[in-house]
DNA sequence: CTGATGACCAATCTAGCACTCTGGTCACGA
DNA sequence: TCGTGACCAGAGTGCTAGATTGGTCATCAG
């Protein structure tokens, strides 16, 4: 795709994120997005196929910003590899990231409907929380509990962040915990829960688990410019 | 109260349950629950204010029943007073309650508009999932790691007991877990977050905490009967 | 010839209205 | 005294006419 056919297309993806956290996925109108990022509706579909891939297209964008945070962060220090730190990234910049903070904990009031459509599935998933190949490179180099497999993780690990997102909306006014001591006391448990209690020197398994989250964020890169249909 | 009227009560609430579980909360009319119970509508007035603490004190009397089953395991295993293992059974008895089930995933086809009424705040609230008193109980009697304070566990813990409960509808099918196994994931990571490494003799916290959970089926017992209004 | 556009259309959504239903009351009867 | 069901206000539902909007494509500018 031609570089400045990418400018255009993030000019529309800017005008889709404002007014999706303005006025909410159901008032936003493609003519909306056509008016504010001053291109004919046309060429909106000139992108993506539908109105549906163009909001996973913000999200996916988000997710790449995100995932590219957390890559910096592993770069600048190997420990971040290790789940509870990365886990303990991952929500912050989930949740300092509008977009991605309604998406992971179900803002009915900002996504309406595409809280229940299929597209909004892989922002979410399993596979951007954790995949498989990652939890494999922690197995492999000792950042697990010892005899605890990947597969060990697929319930649990899900289980315990999508807590401390999902509960996000419903906690009273009267808790002050700031976002960083929320993701510590995700970090906390998920270090206790599922790490040795001596965790080995991180750079090897760094260097294998970067190349991991460059690929993850190439595939949101793909699908949110590429007009994917998200799978 | 009478206990004939007790009985009456009953068997209103058995009707207003039979009703909810097979129709769901705004299918359900107070005529409904009236001529299934073979009273006139009128006596259901006699119990409960409105139709909302009527559907409250379904749940109430269910979560009376939990209690009771927790407190029986308690007396019959001291051990059952720590942390994890009471939320291991904590997380059994109300998923195999179809009511508590229902309100703690917040089952949105069954409870309809009784998920966003105040009314259904206590059932799953804080002081039902653990009170202060109990988690004082632990510490005071070293169920609880060094230096962990009651108040300190107020964000962490029902963040993951919540995270457990709500990703139940959530789950893809081919997530096989029985729920002993589901429950066994909570109670384990319960166990490595905020528990020592070596428990003590839970004797005499159990003699203690017995009395907390006593106290606390007495309270929703007046809730459901008394035509309390929740507070 | 390429790529952008906006008028257009079918399909969905919304507003407004008439009508039904139901939570809650209370006068009456057992 | 205690229980009842006829009754009522107001909330809910179904319907229709009309407005809105996602998506297409003939047209046009460069």
């Amino acid at each position: 795709m031609p570089t400045e056919q990418i400018g255009r297309a993030d000019r529309i993806l800017d005008a889709a994120k404002d007014l999706l956290l303005r006025w909410g996925y159901r008032r936003v109108t493609i003519d909306d997005i056509a008016k504010r990022a001053g291109v004919g509706k046309g060429t909106i579909y000139l992108h993506w196929r539908t109105r549906e891939q163009l909001f996973f297209a913000v999200g996916a964008r988000e997710a790449v910003a995100m995932l590219e945070a957390v890559v910096t962060a592993m770069r600048a220090d190997p420990g971040e590899i290790a789940l509870h730190r990365y886990m303990r990234r991952f929500f912050l910049e989930a949740m300092r990231r509008p977009v991605l903070r309604a998406i992971f904990t179900r803002d009915a009031e900002t996504l309406d409907k595409f809280l229940s459509s299929p597209a909004r599935k892989p922002l979410e998933g399993a596979k951007l929380l954790a995949s498989r190949e990652y939890l494999g490179v922690l197995a492999r180099h000792g950042l697990l509990r010892a005899g605890l497999r990947p597969e060990d993780l697929d319930y649990p690990l899900p289980t315990i962040v999508f807590g401390f997102f999902a509960i996000e909306p419903m906690l009273p006014a009267e808790v002050s915990l700031s976002l960083e001591e929320k993701a510590d006391h995700l970090a906390d448990t998920l270090r206790r829960t599922f790490e040795p209690e001596r965790l080995p020197d991180c750079e090897p398994a760094a260097e294998r688990g970067i190349e991991i989250f460059e690929g993850l964020s190439r595939d949101f890169s793909n699908a949110a410019y590429g007009g994917g249909d998200g799978s």
